[in-house]
This record gives structure tokens, sequence and C-alpha cells, in this order.
DNA sequence: GTCTATAAAGGGATAGAC
DNA sequence: GTCTATCCCTTTATAGAC
């Protein structure tokens, strides 16, 4: 049995969603921060991100651009928080695709489409995020310490469609942060990538994967222990691994 | 002998050069492209791209924003021409090393210690060129077709470190994309870098060279043929090699 | 024709009233 | 939490000086 203040915590934190959800009701009219988030991405679809302006955010739900600014800290930090939700419908359906797959390269193929798949309509308000890339201080930046959750949380998926391949532990250990990069990679090219329903992106997902599978296979290879030993070493010195955030 | 127009054109090209040089003593005092040019930078370097604002930069000169934007077409397109300028200036350092430098890892290492050398105190400018990497269709994209030369340029620099190396010809003709993508990386990291005097790059630099040339040499194992014909047939197809810029 | 100044549009962000 | 009012910024329009 749960001692008494776990009950107390429980109904405390119920109820102060009941209040949110109430609250939510009586200022019917007014913005919440979903209600802000939601028309601020559709408008950002509609128009771009540039054109839809916080004023036009802040008109749609019939008040001010300031009311936005209550939530947000800014136009961008909306956009982060689209990722943060990408980031989350992408390992539901990357969890799900884990379970049916099996074969190595589908899976980690998979891992790039599914994420395609949600981004397909978004490609101008993703290009909104690579805008404090440069900026290393700032907590808008995708590789800031800030971010770094985020990141973690990605290659995490990566790790787990690795699980059950046939690879020594050495190469397991930097795979993630490898695909994790490709990654970024193919998001690079589906953001400028012009054909039709990028298909080229789909390609290269489909080629490159097989390839990496096949390059895996190579660098099993006893002969090339040396060179291997090596190159994990030199990825681990770079710092690029990091630690797993504090809770 | 050259034929006659040779001639010819090399002195439109030259007294075009003196007309300009000329021109620039006739508006000397006065705001002039170069002037509006350095003071930005000087200003981006002293209190960082968006705290030097354009009506500081007019200011600086005794006059208002809006003659930058008479030679500029927007405060972005300053950094621009400044990368425009380091390019030039990196092009100059490298050839005269690779006068000198006759190993191939240093050869590569050294094009990017030379890069790092001229933006040594300008990170942060650097960091604003990323500001437009997300949009696909502007000018200010430096992976846009606008900005293909720059790309082109730099690509032949590594082209130029590997003449002379003992390498088949399918492999010479990805490499230099290759050795781009990874400097592009180096840039980055370069920007994160928040050990002293960036050490930690420049370490990443000389190992990862190191580690390149290694895996040159293991991929001209004729065993590897295979593989390593499917990865050039792979990034070929990418579409990431672009035709060179028309004249 | 080449350049510069003034004015103002329009946007992000903030302060303080309520 | 949301409003109005306001600040400061980039950028443009336009008039006119050299």
């Amino acid at each position: 049995m749960s001692p008494w203040w776990v009950f107390t915590v429980d109904t405390n934190t119920a109820s102060r969603y009941i209040l949110n959800m109430f609250k939510e009701h009586l200022t019917k009219g007014k913005a919440s921060r979903a209600q802000i988030y939601e028309t601020a991405i559709r408008l950002f679809r509609e128009r771009g991100f540039d054109d839809a302006t916080m004023r036009d955010i802040g008109a749609e739900l019939g008040g001010a651009a300031s009311a936005a600014y209550y939530y947000f800290k800014s136009k961008d930090a909306i956009v982060l928080d689209y990722y943060d939700d990408v980031q989350r419908r992408h390992e539901v359906l990357v969890n799900e695709m884990l379970e049916q797959e099996k074969d190595l390269s589908r899976r980690i193929a998979q891992i790039h489409h599914l994420k395609l798949d949600i981004l397909k309509h978004d490609r101008r308000i993703m290009g909104a995020l690579l805008r404090y890339a440069g900026e290393p201080d700032s907590e808008l930046s995708f590789f800031s310490v800030k971010t770094s959750g985020l990141r973690q949380a990605a290659m995490a998926l990566f790790a787990r469609a690795l699980e059950g391949a046939d690879l020594p532990a050495d190469m397991l250990s930097v795979l993630p942060l490898l695909l994790w990069a490709a990654h970024m990679g193919v998001l690079l090219y589906f953001l400028y990538d012009k054909s039709p329903n990028q298909k080229n992106t789909r390609a290269l997902i489909d080629r490159g994967t097989q390839l990496m599978t096949g390059f895996l296979k190579v660098a099993k290879n006893p002969l090339l222990r040396p060179i291997r030993k090596r190159t994990l070493e030199f990825i681990h010195d770079s710092g690029l691994i990091e630690a797993a955030p504090a809770h």
C-alpha cells in the first residue's frame, strides 16, 4: 500500500490539472499557451515564418501580440517548442515501427523516413530553427547546452534501433552519435530538396542506410581492427558524446 | 605566343582595375563602400553582430544608416561580403602553403588551420552567416545557388591539396566535396569550442586528417573495391557535386 | 548618374496599467 | 494574464545634393 502522502500529492496534482482545465474554459476566447502555440504554427505554415507576425497571432486570438510573450520568450521559442513536439511524435512512431521491423538497415532508414513524414509540410518552419544555430550561447540554438536533452532523445532512438544488432560494444557506443549526425545531414538535404515530394531525400536515405550497413560489415573485419580503434577513440575524444542530462 | 585578343582582354581588365582604384581615391573622405564595410566589420567584432546596428555604422561615418543600404542589400549581406573576403585571403595563404608542404595529411590539415587563423577573432560574425542557412531561396544562404561559386572555390583548394597524391581518379572526384563537408563540420565545432584558443578544434583537425589519410590507404585496398564503388556512386547520385558555375 | 539624408513603415520585444 | 503604449531595430520610399 502507498503511504497517505502519495495520495495527497496525487490529489494536489489532479486538482491543479482540473483547475487549469477550468481556467481554460473560464478564459475562453482568450489565449492559453496551447492555443497560442497552435495558432502560431498554423500561421507559420500558411504564411511562412517571417510573414506571420506576433501581432497576427495575437489578432487571430482576439488579443494583442504581448499575450504570446507571456508564454513564449520570443517568436523563435515557439519554433523550439514545435521541435520538441516533433521529437515526441517521432518517438511514438519510431517505437511502434521498431516493434514490427527487425532488419537493421530498414530500422535505421525508417527513423529518417518517419521524421520526414512529420516535417513534410513544415520545411519553412524547420528552417527557422537554424537561425540561432550560429549562436553558441543562445538557448534557442539546437546545439547549445540547453537543448542537450533533445539531442539525447534523438540519439536514443538510433540506439534503440541498434539493439539486437550483431555489433561490438565499442562501435555501439559511437553509432548513435554518427547516425544522429547523418540525420542532421538528411534534414538539411531535405530542406533544400526541390524534387517532387522530396523523393530525392527518400532515395538518399534508403541507399545511404544500405551503404552504412555495408560499412558496418566491413568494419567488423579483424584486419581493420587498428583503424577502427583509432576512429572510435577519435570520436570519443572529440567530446561530442554528451553526458546524459541531469534529472 | 598568345593571340592578340588575350592582350586586349588583359588591358581591359587592367584598366577597369585602375579605374576602380582611381574612383576610390576620388571619393576619399566620403563613406565609400570599403569604409562602410570595414566600419561594419569592426563594430560587429567589438559589439557583436546584433548589438552593432546599421545606425551605429552610419553614425560612425558621420552619416545615416541608409548610406550602408546603398552599397549593401541588407545587414547580413555585409557578412556575406566578409565571407567572400575570408575566402580570398584563405586562397592566398593556402596557395603559399601548398608550395612548401608536400605531405598530404599536413596539406589538408593546414587548409583547415589557415581558415581558423583568419576567423580566430570573428566567431560571432561567422555565426551570423548561419542565420539564413535554413532558407533555401535566400541569396544569403551559403548553401544556395547564388553562393555556389564560393563553395566551388573552397572545394578547389582541397582539390589542389590532393594534386600529386597517389589516389585513383574516381576517389579524386569526390574527395574535394567530402573534405569541404568535413571543413564545414570543423567550422561548426570551432564555433562552439570553449577550450582556450580553441585548441580542441586544432587537435581535432590534426587527428582527423591523420585518420582520413589512414582511411584513404585502406580504401585503396582491392578487396574493398565493391563497397568503394558503391560509395562513390552514392555520392555522385546525391547531386551534391555541383557543376562549375557559368562564366 | 552617383551618393546621402530624412522620414516613416512595420516588426520584435518590453513596461506597466488593470 | 492580458491589455495599451512604447522602444528600438531593419529596411524602404523619396527628395534632393554633388
